[in-house]
DNA sequence: CTAGGGTGTCCACTAAGTGGACGATGCGGG
DNA sequence: CCCGCATCGTCCACTTAGTGGACACCCTAG
């Protein structure tokens, strides 16, 4: 049983995550119920009162996306929150310099969810991860980078309440997951070797915030070919590079 | 008694547009339930449960502010709400021409919320709308310019629903305000003549969307000396050619 | 035309949510 | 340094808001 007065809000989180993780592309009132284990209709009657409020919308269609309230919402908290402004050079200057698509993306509480893409120039791209998408911490290469950057603890109490075995596959059972993570560490970029879709990598290196805190993460993903050891050190390097300058520029602020 | 599973919802949307309104400036438990009409324990409690999923954080002297899924959320969101992009050389324009500061409100339900702000270069400016803050339709210039462009049944639909006397003053009673929003529709602009704050003028004109309602406005405010008679009809005129520009470049898309 | 999948709504049931009260904390003034 | 006041967080008896299984309706594809 739930604190008092917070299982309508969590619905409300899980409800709005949903659809932001959705990117835009409108849910269907099954599809919400599902991704959130609420009830259908429980799940339609808090997207309708959601909607009374303007904090979601209901498509020509009758999907559901996030409403001009939610918009109205992260523009003024985006006052406080956003560092794309601030990132963008840097995210332009690691998919210049890899010709990868590159991307920044922050930590929410277990997940890591992107903020900001940038195109590569080579032709062929992945379309894993666009704005909005989320994935467990230690599954996309953000989420590793800032992952390997917490401190012990916290790290190995992650890996204890996580389960991203049922979902994601044995590659991502702690013993693995445990070395990708210490050759981060080691490195200062992670490597995700194709383990959300094969044959698509991805590479990423932490950015700190004012108390030293990996809150977010540049990274850069491409098809396997372009992630060899010919190429590692130097994305990885870029990364490092591009995600140290950021870190600087948010101290300075 | 609300409808079922709603009177949550409600509370959640009241609160967090209350923290928006604020526009970053941190409010006390206290203040939320005040403005919100909630008890304190209520207040409170919701308040926590938001902290929890990340929509709203505390400050560190424990003041509730929007939060880092608020920001993601509108960022998701910005895709298909923010005209801010497209709009911002307009607002620019009448910020130049005018010399006033100048703004892109849209219209949330009854009040319209002001999502753009562009300083004018006269020093002697005013300062009652920044970014989130909120008035009724039929109070600030911006909420009057898409009030005057409805089609009549919403209009007076909303002239039977809305109490503006007894929090605005009796300036904002039915019959003034019918006057206003009359002049408003004949001359395509309309003039707020420091209701809000006196001696605090404002302008402005309608921006309609695709299916040709009023949805934002464009504003300018100053002092009132500056907007007498012989300025009336210019700014009027930039105005309504600039919020006509916007309105095109919409349908453009 | 039929079947399957998705939708919206109902309402008996109960668990979640409420708010008055109380104690704690912090700050400012004397 | 102490006291008063304002604000805070928490408690818990009470009640009503929220729930989800069931049903009817709608739409689309074969």
């Amino acid at each position: 049983m739930a604190e008092q007065g917070a299982q309508v809000v969590a619905r409300v989180g899980a409800v709005l995550r949903v659809l932001s993780a959705a990117a835009g592309t409108p849910a269907s009132t099954s599809r919400v119920a599902e991704a959130t284990g609420l009830t259908r209709p429980t799940a339609h009657r808090l997207l309708s009162a959601l909607a009374g409020e303007g904090l979601v919308d209901r498509d020509a269609d009758g999907g559901w996306v996030l409403g001009p309230e939610a918009y109205i919402l992260g523009a003024v908290a985006a006052d406080r929150y956003d560092i794309t402004e601030l990132a963008r050079d840097a995210v332009r200057a690691v998919a210049h310099a890899t010709g990868e698509s590159a991307f920044l993306s922050a930590r929410r509480g277990d997940e890591s969810v992107c903020l900001l893409r940038e195109e590569g120039s080579f032709p062929i791209r992945s379309h894993v991860l666009y704005e909005g998408i989320r994935f467990p911490l230690g599954v996309a290469s953000a989420g590793l980078a800032m992952l390997a950057m917490l401190p012990e603890a916290e790290r190995e109490a992650y890996l204890a309440r996580a389960d991203l075995v049922a979902e994601w596959g044995p590659a991502h059972a702690t013993a693995p997951l445990r070395a990708r993570l210490a050759a981060g560490r080691a490195t200062g970029y992670v490597v995700n070797p194709g383990l959300i879709v094969e044959g698509s990598w991805g590479m990423a290196a932490a950015v700190f915030d004012a108390a030293g805190r990996p809150a977010w993460a540049l990274s850069a993903t491409g098809v396997e070919s372009r992630f060899g050891p010919d190429r590692q050190g130097e994305i990885g390097r870029v990364l490092l590079e591009q995600a140290h300058a950021v870190t600087q520029r948010l101290r300075a602020r």
